[in-house]
DNA sequence: CATGAATGAGTCTTCATTCAT
DNA sequence: AATGAATGAAGACTCATTCAT
C-alpha cells in the first residue's frame, strides 16, 4: 500500500548492491568474482540478489552503463568554473588525478580496464564505451577550444586529437601503475604529463 | 626408435599451440578462455597441449615473455643501427607501430592489456610484467640518452621519465583503439604522439 | 526465510552422506571410489555432497574420526561400567566385536585397512590415523591396568604392550577375513585370541 | 634366429618390468601408481612396457600372483631345518621378521596390504591370496604340529587356530607400524607376540 | 622391438542459477 | 521478498593406452 515508498527502496536496495559488486570486480576482476562474493560482502542472500538482478552479467553491463562516469569524469571540482584560463583548468583537472592515492585509485583503474576490454568484445558494451569516450573527450576538447580562442593555445592545435592524447597519457600512466609502482613515481609522471601536454598545446615559446 | 621427433618439431608444436592460446585470449580474455578453446582451435587434443604445458597459466605467461619481447625488439629493423640521431630511430620506433594495421594489432593489444589486467592481482604474473616492462622502458631509455649525449635533446630530460610517459602514450592510445576505431584516425594519433614527444624532447619537428 | 533448515536436518544429511561415501570406500577403496560413484548411489547432486565437504578426502577424514571413534567407544555399553572385573571387560569387549556378523563388519574393516593404507603414505591422514590409535590403546590399557591394580592380572604386565597386541591381534583376524571367510570360523579366532590374551595377563581362563 | 636367446631376454625383462613396478606400487599405492612413474624408474619406454605386459592392472596380477609368496613367506632359512624344537623354529621365524629394519619393511607392508584389499573386491584375486594364506598357515601349522608331537606344546592345541593367530598378530603389528613407529617399539611388540604365542601353546607351567 | 607424442574419457571441484520454504 | 540448499553443466588437468615412425 505504499508503492512510491517501496520503489524507493527497491533503488536504494539495487544500488546498494551495485555498489558491492563493484567492490568485488575491482577487487577480483569480473570472472573472477562469485556471485557469493558479492552477497558475502553485503550480507545478503543469493535470492535477494537474483530479486534485483537477473544475472551477474547484468550487475557488470549496469555497473557499466551507470556508473562509467561517475567513476571516470568525477573530475569538475567545486572550483572549476571559477579559473580563467584553458592551461589552469587542465592543470586542476589533471592534479585532481594526482591527488587520488594510488592505493585507492588501482581497484577502479583495474575495473576500467576490465570494461575496457570487455566493450572490445561485445557490442552492447562496446555502445557504452564509445559514449563514455565521447563525452570524456569532449570535455576536454572544450576546454582546449577555450585555450585556442582566447590564445592561450596555439591556433593550429586539433583539439580533439590533443583531447584524445590528453585521455590516451593518463590511462597509459595509469595502465602502468595498475599493478604495482609509487605513489612519488605516479605523481612525477602524472607532471610529466601536464609539462608536456601544456608544451604541445601553447604558442611556441618565441618560436 | 623415433617417435623422438626432431627438437624443431617441438619447437615449432610449441609455437603453433601459442599462437593458438593468443588469439584465444585475444578473443575471449584470459579467464574466460577454455582450454577446450584452445584446443579446439587448433584441432589438437588436450593432453597434446598439455605435453607442451603444464597449465594454462604457463601459456600464459610464456606468451607475455616471449611474444611481447619480441614486439618490443622486433622493432630494432634491419636499418635501425644505421640511423644516425636519435630522433630518427624514435621516429622509426613509433613508424612501426603506425605501419601495423589495427587488425593485426589487436589481438596483441588485448592480450597485452588483459595481462596487465591479470598481472595486477597476481603476484606470479606480476613479476613476469614488471620485467617486461623494465626491458621496455630501458629500450626507448637507450635512445633517449643516446639523444641527450647527441645535443639533440635538451641535456635536462629525465629519460627515465620520458620513456615511461613514451610507452603510457603507445598503450593509452592502444586502448583507444582496441575495440573500435579507424585505422586513420589511429594514424593521426601516433603522428601526434610522436610531435609531443619530439616536442617535450626539445627536438623541433621540421615542420 | 526459511531454507534456512534446521540444525537437525544438516546434520542427518550430512551424516547420510557419510554413510554413503562410507560404503563406496569400502566398495572400490579410497581412490578407486569417484564422486559420482558417492553421489549416484545417495541419489543427490554433486552441489550437495560439496556443501557438506569441501573435498573427497574430507570425506574420507571425517569417516576416521567420526566413525572410527564410535566404533571403538560404542563397544562401552550400558552395562559395561557394572562390570566389576577388567577380565569381564575385555571379554565383553571382544564378544561385541564377535557378535557383529561379518557381512555388517567388512565393509567397516575394509575402510579401516583403506585408511590405514593411505595414511601410511599422506601426512595429514597420518596425524588422525595416529590420533585413532592412541585413542584406542588408551582405552585398553586403561581396562588392563585395572586388572594390575585389582590383581587379576600380573604386575610385571606391560598396559601399553597388551593393549598393542590387543589390537593388533583384532586387527590382524580382521585382516584375514575382510575378503571371505566364515563368521563361524571368525569366532573361534575370536575365542582364540580372547583366551590367549587372558593367558598372557596371566588370568586363567575358568576352563 | 635364437629364440632360445629371446626367451630368455624376454623372461628377464619382464621380471625386471615387475620389479619396478613392485617398487612403484609399493611407495605410492596401486592406483596412484603411473605407468609413466615405472618407466621413469626403469628407465624405459611406455611401448616397451606395453610390449609385456596388456595393462597396469595386468603387472599388478602378475605380482600377486608371482611374487606373493616369496614376499611373505621366505622365512625358512639356511639353518632353519637343524633346529630340533618347534618353539626354537618358530622364534627364529619371528626373529627373521624382527631383524628387518621398518624402512625396509613398509613398503612391502604396504604393498601387502594393498593386495589384501585389492584381492577382497576381486574374485580373480582373492583365489591367489586364498591359496597364499593357505601356505602361509600351513607353514606354521606344520611347525605347530611338531612341537604337539614333540610334547612341547600342549596336546589340546589346535593348531590350525595358532597358526592362524599367529600371523593375524604379524600381520596386525605390521599394520600398525605401516605408516610410523620406531623399529625399537616394533621389536617390542613383536618379542611380545613371540612371548604370548609360546605361553599359548606350551604345556601349562606346573598345569 | 622400442619410442614417446598424441588421444580423450574420466577426475575432482566450482559456481551461476533455481526454487521450496 | 528473502533464504540458502540443491542442481548440474562446465572447467582444468590426468593418465592408461595406442600407434606412426
Amino acid at each position: 500500500m505504499s508503492p512510491k515508498v517501496s520503489d524507493a527502496y527497491k533503488e536504494e536496495r539495487r544500488a546498494a548492491i551495485l555498489e558491492g559488486a563493484l567492490q568485488c570486480f575491482a577487487d577480483k576482476g569480473y570472472p573472477a568474482t562469485t556471485v557469493d562474493d558479492i552477497v558475502r560482502r553485503l550480507g545478503i542472500s543469493k535470492g535477494a540478489l537474483y530479486n534485483y538482478f537477473a544475472s551477474k552479467e547484468e550487475m557488470f553491463t549496469a555497473l557499466m552503463e551507470e556508473r562509467m562516469e561517475r567513476l571516470i569524469v568525477g573530475v569538475k571540482g567545486e572550483r572549476y568554473d571559477t579559473i580563467p584560463d584553458a592551461a589552469g583548468k587542465l592543470s586542476l583537472i589533471m592534479r585532481r588525478f594526482q591527488r587520488q592515492a594510488l592505493q585507492e585509485l588501482r581497484p577502479l583503474l583495474a575495473f576500467y580496464l576490465e570494461f575496457s576490454l570487455q566493450a572490445s568484445r561485445r557490442e552492447e558494451l562496446r555502445q557504452v564505451m564509445l559514449r563514455h569516450e565521447e563525452t570524456a573527450v569532449a570535455f576536454i576538447r572544450e576546454v582546449i577550444e577555450e585555450g585556442i580562442r582566447s590564445g592561450e593555445f596555439r591556433p593550429d592545435l586539433d583539439s580533439g586529437e590533443a583531447a584524445s592524447l590528453f585521455w590516451a597519457l593518463r590511462d597509459g600512466i595509469a595502465l602502468q601503475f595498475i599493478g604495482s609502482g609509487e605513489d612519488e613515481q605516479y605523481q612525477v609522471l602524472m607532471r610529466g604529463m601536464e609539462r608536456m601536454l601544456l608544451l604541445y598545446a601553447n604558442k611556441r615559446p618565441e618560436g
